[in-house]
DNA sequence: TGAACGTATGAACAAATAATCATACGATCA
DNA sequence: TGATCGTATGATTATTTGTTCATACGTTCA
């Protein structure tokens, strides 16, 4: 089956689950931005809670959630972790919302 | 300024909360049954509700949200709501999704 | 007009969730 | 090794949110 008939043919009811589980990681304000600061470049923990003004450890707790959602990677530099935007489809998904938004 | 000019300057702060919103909308898997639903054919509240084996009342909330959002339309046909999808966002923002689910 | 139908909506309740606080863990360096 | 730094994480709490229940609203039709 090529990526286009899979695109279009019904999508098991499972899948919408998983799907409502990805969007819920974007609709929440502080990972929104997050994801926007890596937009712009990689940044370890301390940087972006220094960036968007706010503690450590909420940062800290969102990552994780970017991670499960594997929006997000790390690089383990000595003692800090360096995140980074893991894939393209995040760039697309939210340039999408914007156009929605916009209109 | 062009669309892509737009597209590639920095995001301000607001519509990030704004974007959290929308996605907020389709995080949740009521909510992208009933899309999914529409993808296929317009349909009126009873409809939906049986189609997704709920109840009317829950249906008619989660529609209520999708109509704030500009993602569904009604039209009005005697006693019933006909929905349908609004724009075609909806369309590419769920399959930017599912192939990010799917790699 | 009144009954029946389809839909919308407010209140209440239960479940999910984000931030905080305290603390633990791992790496670096004196 | 012990201290410090950067990060991760469990528990708690306050808030948000989805469903249910009851009911109101608007339309159709006898």
């Amino acid at each position: 089956m090529t990526k286009k008939e899979q695109k279009n043919r019904l999508i098991p009811e499972e899948e919408l689950y998983d799907l409502a589980e990805l969007f819920k990681v974007f609709g929440d304000s502080t990972r929104i931005r997050i994801l926007f600061a890596l937009f712009l470049k990689e940044l370890c923990v301390n940087d972006l809670a220094a960036e968007l003004n706010m503690t450590q450890s909420a940062i800290s707790h969102q990552l994780k959630i970017l991670r499960n959602a594997r929006l997000v990677g790390l690089r383990r530099e000595g003692k800090q972790s360096v995140y980074f935007l893991k894939d393209d489809h995040v760039r697309t998904i939210i340039d999408q919302g914007r156009e929605h938004i916009e209109e």
